[in-house]
DNA sequence: GATGAAATGTTTACTAA
DNA sequence: TTAGTAAACATTTCATC
């Protein structure tokens, strides 16, 4: 016999569209939410909560214009070590991460580079100033090719959850 | 004779702090943020109004968490064109973007590759379905080098608003 | 999950600097 | 132009069904 569902359980449709739509814009208020998902503003709240508890919702943020804010040089940094990800160089790479509030994202990679670093500084001055400390506080660092960002096609990143 | 400033005027390190605290957590009330800055619930309302209206708040979004929502493969694709970032080839990958909705970043770039792409799959299985729907249709593709992300150090990307 | 009431949070008009 | 006070309004949250 099918008892009740698991604290933790599977997420249904609503669910999932009420994600979708906080992806969207999480300052939707839930008699908002409720009608788009045909439920009570209560029924979205008791979802919302399991889903922040649940840590479906990870945290609600401000996505700022970089522009405006005079930060209008975007790149991405192709960094390849000497002796590729070995521990030392991971551990100077999460210090650097730390120091540099420059850098926006970064990853460690399969492929030609071993990590990659997005960045985001004021112009061109800034940039040669942070690849200035970068290399200084990774010593490792075989190569890094900056790649300057030409068009920001799509950004932000949202999550498809249509078939998740 | 200096007048007063224009209705677009500059930021002042109080509004930096306010944006600074909503990257972090745009769900603080207006009373929690108010305490923090040294105003009043109403001077930070009117303060978050023209921050909006200005623009500098772009939308405030929900972060999920991929691994919950089973998009655990994390990939960054380096792609080159046929013929670089000739106009069709840019409008192509505008209706990639479109189409394919794992795709999460796309920036056209200087350097070794013309596009990078940041792609939330479930699996390889779903990478290659997605891989096989890109170059389906993206006929400019030259090469597309596909990076498995094997660590996220740091994402989201807030941007450091100290010395704007 | 729904209803309605209580607690919070937000917005506005007004006032003062 | 900017911010504070207080009141009106809206939203979120909780107890109860």
């Amino acid at each position: 016999m099918m008892l009740s569902r698991p604290v933790s359980s599977q997420l249904d449709e609503i669910d999932r569209t009420l994600l979708t739509l906080l992806q969207d814009d999480a300052s939707t208020s839930h008699a908002d939410l409720a009608q788009r998902v045909g439920l009570s503003a209560t029924g979205v709240h008791k979802r919302l909560k399991h889903l922040r508890q649940g840590g479906y919702i990870k945290k609600v943020t401000a996505v700022l214009d970089r522009s405006k804010l005079g930060l209008d040089l975007l790149c991405i940094l192709k960094v390849t070590f000497r002796g590729n990800l070995q521990p030392d160089n991971l551990a100077e790479l999460q210090r650097c991460i730390q120091a540099l509030p420059e850098i926006l994202e970064c990853y460690t990679v399969t492929g030609s580079s071993d990590a990659i670093i997005k960045v985001a500084v004021r112009d061109h001055v800034a940039l040669r100033d942070f690849l200035h400390r970068l290399s200084t506080q990774q010593q490792a660092i075989e190569r890094a090719e900056t790649c300057i960002v030409l068009q920001e096609l799509k950004e932000g990143g949202e999550l498809p959850l249509g078939n998740a």
